[in-house]
DNA sequence: TTGACATGCAAGTGAGCACTTGCCTATACA
DNA sequence: TGTATAGGCAAGTGCTCACTTGCATGTCAA
């Protein structure tokens, strides 16, 4: 999961997953390329998913020829589990 | 910062700076050989020590020929900022 | 069935990274 | 002053990883 975390175009997709979760692959290629400025072709775009479905960062669900993908957090949990942030006094 | 997180070793050296924190550099090397079984030479640690340190996540404090590090977890902090993790439940 | 679209598979390539090796600097202690 | 200890610097090596390239599979519409 860290090393899923440690590429930046790995971390443009769950960005981009974030604004707008359950995107197709040529979805995201397009996205990528528009917002992020990434030019990314189709391939490692769907390399990088991979390794982010193997992280549990992605989640797919097939639909017919469609593959929608979904972002889930919840592996980042064990992050702030296992070194702690401490509080910096922002009580607001 | 991801990057810095992407290598066991390190992050083993994060546990290990959690554990004990202000550890000198020979130091490191023995306890990281003795409790977490790596057999990281003085140069790699070191180099995984600059590492971390340009990640923000261990700060550095000399003392005579000696150079204490220090673990700051407050860079992880963004992570949890930039994807959100979801309550699941938990209200104890 | 045929053609267009969405995705998958797999070998190859180049750059980055972890690690080693050898030598050097600096501090402490006798 | 000499020696041992703690750490630094830098070139070289092998492996991993991101990306490309080319072709194959599967789905939908006409």
């Amino acid at each position: 999961m860290f090393k899923a975390l440690a590429d930046a175009t790995r971390r443009a997709i769950l960005d981009e997953l974030q604004d707008r979760d359950g995107q197709s692959l040529f979805e995201l290629c397009t996205r990528l390329t528009m917002r992020h400025g990434l030019g990314s072709t189709r391939q490692a775009v769907s390399q990088h998913l991979e390794v982010l479905e193997e992280a549990g960062l992605v989640t797919v669900r097939r639909e017919g020829r469609y593959k929608f993908h979904h972002l889930d957090t919840r592996p980042l949990r064990q992050i702030a589990v296992r070194w702690p942030v401490p509080d910096e006094g922002e009580s607001s």
